[in-house]
DNA sequence: CAGCATCCACATTGATACTG
DNA sequence: CAGTATCAATGTGGATGCTG
């Protein structure tokens, strides 16, 4: 623990949120259907496997997200949200509405941009 | 751009808040008095005078910050929020309180399992 | 299917010294 | 006072190949 409490409140938040593609994994998760790993690949076309096992992982330690694993071949696993995750939705939901009116600001300055330049 | 708009949305987002140090320059400037370079060092005593200087100009860039400079000797700089930087408070604030409630939980957690060492 | 291990590239931060 | 410049350390993410 650092001496700046404040400091560490938003520390340990953007721990738990931060990683390139944390908020979009909880994002899908907390739609609330448990979904498998390779679905979630399927989500995040982007994302390698090693990544999306260790931001897993994270989440899991945290005890935001719930891995179960069915013993069975060949082998199945479904991650969800815990109900704990779930108080993260409020945090995503800010998070994400302020996304999308920044990238709906920038691309109106951009656009007057391109106006003044053709006056 | 890339092809996952929410992925795009979060990124924006974060982009404008993560750096180890912004959201608490952030926070203190969010209580509205305008700050000189050095207070704001000396409210964050363990950022660096180039970390400062960094993250000061980035969000200088994103119009989140307002920069003014008093030209005198010897030199006064004074940063402020800008209007616009204030539509981030929500999003500071949930994150804040999330962070607070992160922290006692993992205390609890803590002390839950010292008690059944002893038991 | 759902991973782990290894190695590598790049981005972020820090330490330190110097300046108008 | 409010920085800049340079260099070094660390951290984060990606590529690739292998496995029960």
């Amino acid at each position: 623990m650092q001496k700046n409490p404040v400091q560490c409140q938003f520390v340990a938040a953007l721990d738990s949120i931060v990683g390139k593609w944390k908020p979009i994994i909880l994002y899908h998760l907390l739609q609330g259907k448990p979904l498998r790993f390779n679905e979630l690949r399927r989500l995040l076309p982007d994302i390698t496997q090693r990544m999306l096992t260790l931001h897993l992982r994270e989440l899991e330690e945290e005890e935001i997200v719930k891995r179960v694993i069915y013993p069975q071949i060949p082998p199945k696993v479904e991650y969800s949200i815990t109900e704990y995750g779930m108080s993260l939705s409020p945090v995503l939901e800010t998070l994400h509405q302020w996304g999308v009116a920044h990238i709906e600001r920038k691309q109106l300055i951009k656009q007057k941009n391109e106006q003044t330049k053709t006056d």
